[in-house]
DNA sequence: CCAATAGAGTTGCATAACGAAACCAGATTA
DNA sequence: TAATCTGGTTTCGTTATGCAACTCTATTGG
């Protein structure tokens, strides 16, 4: 059978990964963060094969996190380009990026050295905070008790 | 042929995604966050079929994301724990959470309000910030020079 | 004591998704 | 005119996914 969807899922996390959650949308979100635009680009650093690459592509180009433009002056050229959706998956790749970074850090080689480009100050750990700044674990987590109709078992411990 | 897989990349995103990238692993790592711990439970509310419940446990467990706790005083039962590893998905989770808030709200339901238990208030956006505290964008991050070794395309836009 | 029920899976099968390589088509270069 | 580049689509065989049915242990009800 075909893969579940959640289009119509009460929750946003299922939202999302509906967009971006499989195997190479994100592969192909994080690499367009690297600058790459063209096909063959992203064929050629992901290692993804043509078919999936097109078909991943046009998906996103559906849901507005990729934008297709025609630059072609001589012969066919497109560019895919993130729009402002794709470019606020940021913190989803770094978030990740710090997982992995932190629990499956790779043997032969540091973890790349993000920083920002004007200070060159490096990227602090992202941190879950509340309106006053604390920072806020996934036990410090609640769901207000007038708004708990959306996920099931969100009440206990949301 | 079978998925790729990243185990050996030297991207840390890829390797994150190795482990919880597929459609149900982090769907399962949010349902553990709200409390869910056994199979049935997970299996009704995520509505997700059994054989892959189990295996995608089993991945979790092997992964050191869930850990499997045998509780069963009178008959077979088990529960799975979210391990330090999995709790660190928090980020990642919400990055996701507010992204699909943001982008795909559900039509005829708020989003979610999550709150901080002991203050109240509600979490703040996730940002990616530089160790001075000022954000960072996409465009804003670069790698240095003697470390841009890693990952192709890397350079040009970091 | 026997039947029914619950928890935690496993097995079998049909279908959809994936991956590799080949193929296609317009435009450019040699 | 042939070879090449870009940007795909097609074909085909292999996996993964989803559903339903089945297993096995243990508890509960009568």
């Amino acid at each position: 059978m075909a893969r579940k969807r959640f289009d119509d899922s009460s929750c946003s996390v299922a939202r999302a990964l509906n967009e971006v959650g499989d195997w190479w949308s994100l592969l192909i979100v994080l690499q367009a963060m690297y600058g790459t635009r063209r096909f063959v680009d992203f064929q050629q650093e992901l290692g993804i094969a043509r078919n999936i690459l097109g078909d991943r592509l046009n998906r996103l180009v559906d849901n507005d996190v990729l934008r297709k433009v025609d630059v072609g002056e001589h012969g066919p050229r497109f560019e895919y380009r993130l729009t402002d959706k794709g470019r606020d998956l940021f913190p989803v790749v770094i978030a990740l990026r710090q997982w992995g970074d932190r629990y499956n850090p790779c043997p032969d080689q540091p973890s790349l050295d993000l920083r920002d480009r004007r200070t060159g100050q490096p990227i602090r750990q992202l941190e879950v905070l509340d309106a006053d700044g604390n920072p806020v674990s996934v036990r410090d987590v609640m769901v207000p008790e007038d708004s708990e109709k959306q996920e099931p078992g969100a009440t206990r411990r949301a």
